[in-house]
DNA sequence: GTCTATACCCCGATAGAC
DNA sequence: GTCTATCGGGGTATAGAC
């Protein structure tokens, strides 16, 4: 299906990877929600209606740079589990070191998927399984975790966690304490890399490092993965 | 000193409450990144440089904002601990349940100080101690928890958290694990409710509440307080 | 303290010439 | 595909009359 791109899909394509490109470096002065179609217009050189041509509208083009980072984010973590032959312990510990250090280095594209939600956007459903792709991993280590959830309500909440898990090739049994672990797991070190985000450390922490470093093996110390 | 006010003070703090409530209803409108002096003024019928006789300039409005939402804040934080003959596990719970109970019910006051930093503002230092005062029923719990952080670097780095702990009345020795389980505790809660309100359960987790207080309980746990 | 008026910016989106 | 021009909004902040 698909032939050599002719001269013009190139040129289509490549200024649609500088638009996302400078939109991107504009998002990290003014954050997300104050992105906006002209500036990149005028950082690129050309006219505001000439980007028109590329991106439907501004909220377009917020979507395309979420499925953009979230891909980056989905490699880095995944990248950072690639050795499975290390224990489960140390697994987890790439994985939330490779969130954390990626975060770290991309602040304003961490905030763009995971911090406040930008008001009068809606993200669209294409951009779920992009979001999920950063999570396999997590899972896939998660799925190791015996034990039993044993209040019936959670057990019934936590039943499309089996389904997602199993998108990924990850077997988990409705009401297995995979489930649970995944979510408290998971909101431990968002909790952690947002507040050190935010600044609320400074001042009640020297260096957030070794503390991260601790949050991580008591998290896999809980989960018994250890 | 404090003598009764004149006529005068009473309607300068009276429209200053205004302004501070109107801008509040307009948060939840806009996000806190877009707030505006001018709306704020259409709101209230006035001309919008009537109002920067009562605010110097956007940003402090933010900062002014910033201090409302803290105190209300803490205040629900305090209240849902107010119980002190409960066991630690039971007022662990409260705490954590009164932050994500008024979370829930103000997610762009929570914004506002949990959420993505504001580009272009910084927070005086007026704010830090208001700040503090949320977790002052939390570190309360955690200085009864046990036992003594192994790394070092760790170990140093929360060093600060025990002058913290002080300013509210709670001895916390530097190194025990206290300062450690606060950090991961709080990051806990945090991670949740900032994934709850951004929409990332949706879809994963039927219902929320159950898992929450699931989750909760393992920290709980985790902590030795039951 | 409030007003009108103003200076000087910003934005999303479209029309129509080239 | 790019341009200029335009519509129709938005904003911070100040000056000076009342």
């Amino acid at each position: 299906m698909s032939t050599t791109p002719t001269p013009r899909q190139r040129a289509r394509e490549e200024m649609e990877q500088r638009i996302l490109a400078t939109a991107r470096a504009q998002m990290a002065e003014v954050g997300p929600a104050q992105l906006s179609l002209r500036a990149v217009a005028r950082e690129l050189g050309v006219a505001s209606s000439a980007v028109y041509r590329y991106v439907e509208s501004r909220d377009e083009l917020l979507t395309r740079l979420i499925l953009v980072v979230f891909g980056e984010l989905a490699d880095a973590a995944e990248a950072g589990c690639a050795d499975t032959s290390a224990d489960l312990a140390t697994q987890w510990s790439h994985w939330a070191h490779a969130m954390r250090d990626w975060a770290c280095a991309h602040p304003y594209d961490w905030a763009l998927v995971y911090g406040t939600p930008i008001p009068g956007y809606a993200a669209p459903r294409d951009t779920v399984e992009p979001a999920t792709r950063v999570l396999g991993p997590a899972l896939r280590i998660m799925g190791h975790v015996h034990g039993e959830v044993s209040d019936p309500a959670a057990k019934a909440s936590l039943a499309p966690m089996s389904e997602f898990a199993h998108a990924f090739g990850v077997t988990i049994e409705v009401g297995s304490a995979s489930s649970l672990a995944a979510i408290a797991a998971w909101s431990t070190i968002q909790g952690f890399i947002n507040l050190e985000l935010g600044g609320h450390f400074v001042g009640g922490l020297l260096d957030a490092d070794p503390v991260f470093e601790q949050v991580v093996a008591r998290t896999a110390e809980q989960l018994g993965l250890s």
